[in-house]
DNA sequence: GGTTATTTGTACGTATGTATC
DNA sequence: TGATACATACGTACAAATAAC
C-alpha cells in the first residue's frame, strides 16, 4: 500500500476526528439556537432530561451547557423553579469577547499599535459626524455630564475621559460602530496610561471634548469629524512618544501551587 | 430596619452574589492567560493538579476549561502525553467569533441591517483609499485574479465577490481592519443571497469590481474611495429591495425527546 | 509490538440552593 | 415559618485514548 503519504487508505480519507460528546451535545443545542427552534428565553429541559435525550451522562451535558454559556447563549438558574435558559442577547458580551481577543492578539504582535491607533481613527471620526447629525437630545446632556464631571486631579480622570468616548459613540446611534471601537479604545488603553500628573495632556484633551461637544450640539458634522481627527491626532503623537506601558514583575514561585 | 429597600442591610450592600466555583477558577486561568503568566504554547498541568491546586473537583476544573476553550483560549488533547495548552492565538478565529456574534445580534434587532451597511461603508471606503496607497504587487496580483476570475454564470460567483473584498482589505495593509470588516461582510452575505440568475446585478457588481481596481493599481486613493462609496451604495439599495432572506420551515415533534 | 503510565473523557451519586406550599 | 420538591453545583469512580518504553 503506498498511500500513506496523503493521510491513508483511500477508504478512510474522507473521516474526520472523533469529537467528544460534550462538543457534539453543544453543537446540536448550538444549531437549535441558530436556526430559531429555541428562541431567547425558552428554557430547556433539566440537565437529566437532556442527558437522556442524547443518552450521554449529566456531567457530559453541563460541559456542553458550560460551552454555550461562555458563547452566551445560554445562562442558567439553580434552585427550584430554576433551569437552563437561552439568552435574550446582549451586544456586551460580544464587545468584551472582542476586547479580550483584540488584547491577546496585539500582545503576540499580530495587530500593532499602528493599526490600532489607525482603526480606531477611521472609526470614530466619522462616529463624530453621525453624533452631531443624529444625536437625540438626552444623549447630548449625557455627553455633557462626562465632559463636565472630569475632576482636576484625580485617578478617576482616565474614567471620565472613555466615558466621553462612549457616549459619543452611543451618539451615533449605530450600535455596531460601539461595540467595534469599544474593545479597540480599550486594548489601546490597556497598553497606555496617561499618568493623572500630566497636566498638560489632561488639559488638551479636556479641551478637545469641549470643543467636539460644542460642535456636536450645534449639529456640525463636518467640524466635529474634523475636531475629533485632530483630538485623535494629538493622543496619537502622545501614545507614541510614551512607549509602551511597564510590565508586571514577573510571578514568584509556582503559578498552580500544589495544596 | 427600613433599608430593604435599597437592596439589603447597610453592612452587607457591597456584597456580590456567589459565583459558582467553575466560574471562578476560570476567570482565575483566564487572567493568568491574559497577563501573560501563562503563553501560547504553554501546558497547564493535568486536571486533577489544577483540582487540587484550586481545591476542587475535576468536574469543576473541566466545565472551567470548556468555558475556555470556547473562547479560544485553551484547548485539550488527550492521551498520555496530551494535556490542556494555551492556544497560539490566531486573527481567524477572532474573526469567526465576531461573525457568528454578529449573525445572532443581527438575528434578534440588537443590530439593525442599517446599522451593519452603513458600518461596512464606514470600514470599506477608507479601506479602498488605503489599499491604492500601500498595496504590494504580490497582492495587485491577487486582487486582479479575484476580479478575472469571475466566471460567466454559476453560484461560485459570491465567491469571487467576497474574494474581490477580502483582498482588497488585505492589500490596505491593517489586519485589525480586516478582522473587523470580514464578519460584518459575511453577516449581511448570510442574510441576503444574491442569486446568480440576476445578470443585471453581476454584471455592475463585476464593473464596479474593475473600476475599483484599476484606480488600486493606479494608486489613485480618493478615487478607489469613491467608486467603492458607490459600489457600496449600489449593493445597499439592492440588499434593501430585496427583503430578508426565506426561513427554514418548522421544525415537527419535541426537540428533546425523550428515551 | 505489546505493556504501561498518564492524561482526558464519561457516568453516576451526593450536596446545595431556591421557589412553593 | 418550616417542609418539600426540583433544579443546578459539585465530587468520585471508572473507561478510553495515546505515547513512551
Amino acid at each position: 500500500m503506498a498511500d500513506r503519504a496523503d493521510g491513508g487508505p483511500a477508504s478512510l480519507r474522507a473521516v474526520h476526528r472523533i469529537r467528544p460528546a460534550y462538543e457534539q451535545v453543544a453543537d446540536q443545542i448550538r444549531a437549535l439556537i441558530v436556526e430559531g427552534d429555541l428562541t431567547p428565553g425558552d428554557r430547556l429541559p433539566s440537565e437529566g432530561e437532556v442527558a437522556s435525550a442524547f443518552g450521554v451522562s449529566r456531567g457530559t451535558v453541563r460541559e456542553a451547557i458550560r460551552i454555550l454559556t461562555a458563547a452566551n447563549l445560554l445562562y442558567s438558574v439553580r434552585g427550584a423553579h430554576g433551569g437552563t435558559f437561552v439568552t435574550r442577547t446582549d451586544p456586551s458580551v460580544l464587545r468584551d469577547h472582542l476586547e479580550t481577543g483584540l488584547g491577546i492578539l496585539s500582545g503576540t504582535d499580530a495587530i500593532s499599535l499602528d493599526e490600532l491607533l489607525d482603526t480606531r481613527m477611521l472609526l470614530e471620526v466619522p462616529a463624530a459626524r453621525l453624533a452631531a447629525q443624529r444625536r437625540t437630545d438626552e444623549q447630548l446632556v449625557a455627553l455633557r455630564e462626562a465632559v463636565e464631571a472630569a475632576p482636576p486631579d484625580a485617578d478617576v480622570r482616565y474614567q471620565h475621559h472613555r466615558r466621553f468616548h462612549t457616549e459619543l459613540l452611543e451618539a451615533s446611534g449605530n450600535r455596531l460602530l460601539q461595540l467595534v471601537t469599544a474593545p479597540v479604545f480599550g486594548v489601546i488603553r490597556s497598553r497606555f496610561v496617561i499618568p493623572p500628573s500630566r497636566r498638560k495632556i489632561w488639559g488638551e484633551i479636556e479641551a478637545d471634548h469641549e470643543e467636539i461637544l460644542g460642535l456636536v450640539e450645534a449639529g456640525d458634522g463636518d467640524g466635529a469629524a474634523e475636531a475629533m481627527r485632530r483630538h485623535l491626532v494629538r493622543l496619537n503623537a502622545f501614545y507614541q512618544s510614551m512607549g509602551p506601558r511597564p510590565q508586571a514583575p514577573a510571578r514568584r514561585g509556582p503559578i498552580f501551587p500544589v495544596r
